[in-house]
DNA sequence: CGCGCGATTGAGTAATTTCAAATCTAGTGG
DNA sequence: CCACTAGATTTGAAATTACTCAATCGCGCG
């Protein structure tokens, strides 16, 4: 399945669009392939733009003062990934997104982003449900960090993301339930 | 001033409607009077309504199995609250939301924030934005989660919103940072 | 006055971290 | 095919941190 299908598919869960309107939402995306450790958008940047996974898996994070990583997402098909607290505001990125593997990603600017959503109502209602997902999907993570413990926080990514398993190193996945490698590991291994 | 004025206010700080606009939109929300201790969404409700603070200080929030209490969000004016989750996915309510003060709010359901969404482009673009911004917050949250520790979480709250210190029992701020009580007690009786 | 809720304090316990070292693994070049 | 290396993972032990449980304190209100 290409790109423009790929879209297609995602948007049209959502809302009913013409052929006609599918076409003129995918011509303004910009298709990029990447490699493997290649970056998106970095720490100190100016975002402009969001991105669509199309293959591959990213990740975005944030890198603190004694350059400890946090892992907010890894970004699989069909999921969007920026920094939206520089896109939508304007200021620099204070979170990177890179490549975990070799991706294919459709790029949207916001200038884009916004003229669809100008001219076709059902893309802008597209765009609201899409960020209304992410909104309950970081709810329900920030509810899982508080109530439950590590295991049961990796037994859910896992079962969300199995591929996961076997594609990102371990210390990623640690970096995303926000534990130390040592402590993911021992879970395992008692 | 007033609900209409607030409302108002809150939307035009985004967008520009015309006075007739703002009308229409106020038309669509219910002015409740609530008493501290009232609900308006409880565990297990179906929820069809979000709500929009004008006056006073709501919290919502998850038990677990332990009856321990998760604090999402204190809902100060000008905030909206709600269970999304439910709220966008027509399942049952996961959270509470309930008032630690009295409290004016106004109260919008789901079919009248798309009624008008659809009639006024504009009032999408607000709710699409409000959701971002939400977004956003929620993120950054996470993150201080994941990166800072207790005091310093406590600190960022109170420069939020300073009115907290004196407005909600010093276990409602434990239980939206995540400590316990006492940990959170001896922070500041060392 | 005394009740009840919230806040504080103490002591022991459990979980996680850090630091250091050992082990494993995939990919590279000879 | 093998040796080597870099990165990733595992393991151990000590130190830290937060938790639970229990008891006490403080204060506003009937």
């Amino acid at each position: 399945m290409n790109g423009a299908d790929i879209l297609q598919a995602h948007i049209a869960k959502m809302v009913a669009l013409t052929p006609e309107q599918h076409a003129a939402i995918f011509d303004r995306f910009t298709p990029l392939s990447l490699k493997k450790g290649q970056s998106l958008i970095h720490e100190g940047d100016r975002v402009d733009s969001e991105y669509f996974v199309l293959e591959g898996c990213l990740k975005s994070y944030f890198v603190n003062d004694e350059a400890k990583m946090f892992i907010l997402q890894f970004a699989m098909p069909t999921w969007w990934a920026s920094d939206y607290q520089a896109l939508y505001s304007g200021q620099r990125a204070t979170i990177t997104v890179d490549c975990i593997t070799n991706a294919e990603v459709l790029k949207l600017s916001n200038a884009d982003r916004e003229a669809l959503c100008a001219a076709i109502p059902a893309v802008a209602h597209f765009f609201r449900w899409r960020t209304n997902r992410g909104y309950v999907a970081l709810q329900k993570r920030l509810l899982s960090f508080m109530n439950n413990d590590v295991k049961i926080r990796y037994e859910e990514l896992l079962q969300q993301y199995p591929e996961l398993y076997n594609l990102v190193p371990k210390q990623l996945i640690a970096a995303y339930l926000g534990v130390s490698r040592e402590t993911l590991s021992r879970l395992y291994h008692p």
